[in-house]
DNA sequence: AAGCCGGGGCC
DNA sequence: GGCCCAGGCTT
């Protein structure tokens, strides 16, 4: 009996698997952002992470533009107004909490001119920088592979595997080892792949497991997991 | 481990 | 009306 602490050879088969049938969804059906774009910064690929939080990407893209037109680097992010930095955010909601978090890392990141530590154990002394941007500067910055591992790619894992143990996800080590071997080849595009597809089919309300690529090998859905079949 | 932030979308 | 959203911070 392998212990629950750890991914087994099978479940990397079905992880490594996973990955590629996604990806391959993905090419038809992945949704388009623009921070996804060959033209988004590293400041760019950071600063809307911290936009994301708790926040809808659809939310985020109708905002992202007129964000990143007013704030167009961390310095000038550095420099803002906090009550005119709240104001501009307010739609968004979270707009008090968030203001403090962008003037945080953006005045950090302005410091070391927008290079944040390759070493991920010093980036919890960064405002707003939790376990999940961290990853994202490791990945958009520093081109090592890491999971955008949140609530949604903890999803689709824990259906299409096994459930967690742990209430916290960054506290769970054998799915912060499936979320990394997930992503392990080609990072960017399972991620973004991951969480289309989370968004999309693997709902965490009503998934669309009639439309779904991989339901055929997933425990949640072979379980009888959604009732009304999408 | 649980509560909090927050407006908007969706049921 | 309640739930959810590319989390992080505080208690």
């Amino acid at each position: 009996m392998p212990s629950p602490d750890h991914v087994t050879p099978g479940e990397k088969r079905k992880l490594t698997r996973l990955a590629k049938d996604l990806k391959h969804w993905a090419k038809v059906n992945g949704r388009d952002f623009p921070w996804r774009s060959s033209e988004a910064n590293t400041y760019q690929q950071v600063v809307v992470e911290v936009l994301l939080q708790r926040t809808t990407a659809a939310a985020v893209a109708g905002f992202f533009e007129a964000f990143v037109a007013k704030y167009p680097s961390w310095g000038q992010l550095a420099s803002a107004n906090v009550e005119d930095l709240e104001e501009f955010l307010r739609p968004l909601g979270l707009w008090r909490r968030r203001a403090q978090s962008l003037l945080g890392i953006a005045k950090y990141a302005a410091e070391k001119e927008g290079q944040f530590p390759s070493d991920p154990l010093e980036h919890r002394q960064i405002p707003a920088v939790g376990q999940y941007v961290s990853n994202a500067i490791m990945q958009f910055q520093h081109g090592q592979p890491a999971p955008l591992l949140d609530v949604n790619m903890a999803r689709v894992i824990e259906r299409f595997v096994r459930p967690r143990k742990l209430a916290d996800i960054r506290h769970d080590k054998w799915l912060q080892e499936a979320a990394h071997w997930l992503v392990r080849q080609d990072p960017r595009e399972v991620n973004w792949a991951v969480l289309d597809f989370a968004a999309l089919i693997c709902r965490s309300r009503s998934p669309l497991c009639t439309s779904c690529p991989v339901s055929a090998r997933c425990s949640y859905f072979k379980r009888g997991g959604n009732a009304q079949a999408g």
